[in-house]
This record gives C-alpha cells, structure tokens and sequence, in this order.
DNA sequence: GTAAACCTTGCCCCCGACGTCAACGCCAGC
DNA sequence: GCTGGCGTTGACGTCGGGGGCAAGGTTTAC
C-alpha cells in the first residue's frame, strides 16, 4: 500500500503521514522506486494515532500507544505507559474544564453586570454579583 | 511615565506593550526623546487588555472594550460591542466545555476499559482469586 | 505514446502572543 | 568620561500540526 491508499483509508493527508514520519511516529518501509510501502499494520497504528488525537491527544501522546501495538500487544493502551498518558490526560482534561469553568462564571458575572448597569443607570452603583457568580 | 514603569505597574513586559501598539490596540504618544509616553489612562486601558485576556479573551476581542473606554465610557463594557463579544465569548466557552467534557468521558471510558482488559489478562494468566474471603 | 495521476524531497507559510537577540541612542550617577 | 540601565527599531524564533507549492521521477490507463 502506498502513502496516498494508506491516507484515504485512515482519512488523512499525504502530508499528514510524511510529517508523521518525520516525527518518528510512524515510519515507512520503502520500495524499489523510493516509495513509501505500507501494510495492514500500519494502518492499525495509523487509526490509532487518528483516535487518540480526535480526543484531544497531541502527536507525542499518542507514542506509547503507538509502540504498545508495535511491540505486539492487542491494544494500544495495553502498555502502562498508555495507562500512564491515559491519567495524565484525565487529570489535565479535568483541570483545563475547571479553569473553563471558572472563566465562564467570571465573564458571567461581568456581562449580567454590564447589563444592569445599563438598563438600571439611576438605580445602584454596587456591583451585586452575589448570588450572580454561582451556578 | 515610561514603558517599563507601566509594564510593571500592569503586569506585563515592555515587549508586549510595543506589540500592542503594533496592533494599534495602545498606541503610545512619544516624548521629545523618542521614547513612548503613557499616562494614568493608557494604564487603564491596558489593565483592561490584561483583565479580559486572563479569562481567555484574545486581543483583537479587547479592542471593543478598550475603544469603549477611549470613547469616555466609565466602563469597557460599557458599549454594546462589547457586550456582544461576551456573548460570543459565553457561547463560545460553553462549547469548549462541552467539546471538552464529551473528550474526558471518552478517555475516561477508554481508561476503564484498558484498566479492566490488564486486570482480566492477569487474572487470567494466573489462577484467578475469586475467594476473597480468605486471606 | 502520452497524459493523468501518483510519488519523491525540500522549502516556505500559517496561527497568537509574544521571547530573544542585535545594534544602537539617551540619560543619571560617580 | 564611563558604566549601567533605561529606551529604540528590526528581525528572527517559538510551539503544533500540518498546508501548499515547485521541480522532478514513476506508474497507470487509454
């Protein structure tokens, strides 16, 4: 299988695979005429790279995995080191959710009181953002 | 006041003071020497520019905040540009927490199932002890 | 036989918000 | 007058994940 067979199977781009390539992630054998050979497995490994990444997994995230399948284990994440990317990633989701959270209640609070001081001028100059900033 | 005495008093390096002036966002006035003059207001302004940026707005979505401002206005929010921007914004932010829950949920599902394949695969490479009463 | 479709390497480009020099000007203190 | 600490502009680097193009070689289809 050549790159651009390997790449529309997988949905991707040529260009995608070299740079995957180029990375180390993923590399290719060639043939006779310099083109990059792929197989079977490489398309496993491509799929599971492709997975990890539409969940938010960047490309170096997804090496573990990678190498876990190519050491010939059924999954990727069969290794503890995918394990291991797994919780960091659970931990990192989590903190990056919280802080969005945060963010969310705090421009909340500024439009609501941007709001009532627009429409109430002559009513109070104090910010009531009380009860504003909760859920 | 100087650009290093107001990058100090609002937090930030002078560099990113000339990038906003680069932007047009806070044009400085300049003094006989060349160098950039600042005032109270411009200090103003740019804490304005570093408040909305610490809950995740981008620069150019300051520039309403910051015109509104330089228009007289008490407050940034004071226009209603800026008023839509939060409302982009709350939009915008609710959708990212949602991308992002749906993305811990997947891992986390990932995780457990990963977790109870290795603890299944042990179990069954070695006599499994169901008998936990004993010990 | 030749055109289309594929492949190769290599290079620059993008986004955002600056960081990091380099090479120079200006000014205060001693 | 000299040192150190400010300031100036300009240019290039950073990070991730590729996109896009050029100039060539290869294969495939008709």
């Amino acid at each position: 299988m050549r790159i651009g067979e390997l790449a529309e199977r997988a949905g991707t781009t040529t260009r995608a695979l070299r740079y995957y390539e180029q990375l180390g992630l993923l590399p290719a054998r060639r043939a006779g005429n310099g083109y990059r050979a792929y197989d079977e497995a490489d398309l496993r490994l491509l799929r599971e790279i492709r997975m990890l990444q539409d969940v938010g997994f960047e490309l170096e995230e997804t090496r573990p995995f990678v190498e876990c399948l190519r050491a010939g284990h059924p999954e990727g994440d069969s290794c503890q080191a995918s394990l291991e990317v797994y919780e960091r990633k659970l931990a990192e989701l989590d903190d990056c959710i919280a802080r969005l959270r945060e963010a969310r209640a705090r421009v909340a609070g500024q439009f609501e009181r941007a709001v009532r001081a627009r429409d109430g001028l002559a009513a109070s100059e104090q910010p009531p953002r009380c009860e504003l900033t909760r859920e």
